[in-house]
DNA sequence: GGCTAACTGAGCCACTGTCTCAGTTGCAAC
DNA sequence: GTTGCAACTGAGACAGTGGCTCAGTTAGCC
């Protein structure tokens, strides 16, 4: 079963309707790499309107099927999400992204909400460096 | 010495001028509170252009005077930043905002660098929640 | 006081995302 | 297979945030 696919039945499963343009932009998405701009996906499928693409971004970031990522300039960027929690690494030469989870960091919210107090609901995790191989290229 | 005070102080060690629509910038930032948007710093100082508030704020974070804060909602808000390396922990409701540091955090750095084989170069980290007052007022 | 590079303001542009509203369509029920 | 209708869509206007340009101004060194 590819990618599409399967979110197409977690959009079936959770009775949303599975719609030309959603199966269009699916299969957009899945060809785009590890991760794209919205504009990307909008150029990508040019029959698809451009309110149509965000509006179906939304509702996979809300499935929990599509990860928002904040790059080192600020800028957002998507990507297809694994089913687990996890954090990004970007390659800040080569923009290569990696998810990585770490229990650690688990840890590390959990002082923080101790310490001060409060209770957490969501953090926000976004490493930047630069890869191995963009290392050895211009080391 | 204000902080503002503090602050045209570094400027002036870096090289840069002290112009009037600097000062009034730094003045009006100090008196905004703990965060605030890019768009309450133009209405407070509405002498001064929006070009300039926003390069202004740029070259504030270049010199690592005042730094970005990404809201849960994808919002920025700039905050004049402590010297020390912090993260940010927002309260969701009241909008109180903290700082914290954690060496356990960097630890978890250092240890996704090893893990990956990235050198890490820059990272982001917000958490977001609810903090003790806002849990008394509605619990 | 004069000089000049640094800075500024105005206004237009770009990007990202939202909203509205009339028209279309998936799909469940018949 | 047809129908009904709520969910969905497209076009295009709008909003928020920030950048760019360029002519004019000014801080601060001499």
């Amino acid at each position: 079963m590819t990618t599409a696919e399967a979110i197409e039945q977690t959009l079936a499963r959770r009775g949303y309707r599975l719609t030309g343009p959603r199966r269009a932009l699916l299969e957009v998405m899945s060809g785009l790499g590890d991760h794209f701009a919205a504009d990307d996906v909008v150029n990508a499928a040019p029959a698809v309107g451009r309110a149509t693409v965000f509006r179906t971004l939304k509702l996979l970031q809300d499935l929990d099927v599509v990860c928002q990522v904040v790059l080192e300039d600020g800028a957002t960027a998507y990507r297809l999400a694994p089913d687990e929690h996890h954090h990004h690494l970007l390659c800040v030469e080569c923009s290569e992204m990696r998810d990585f989870s770490s229990d650690d960091l688990e840890a590390v919210i959990a002082e923080v909400a101790r310490r001060t107090g409060f209770t957490v609901e969501a953090h926000r995790f976004e490493v930047y460096g630069r890869c191995p191989a963009c290392q050895a290229r211009t080391s």
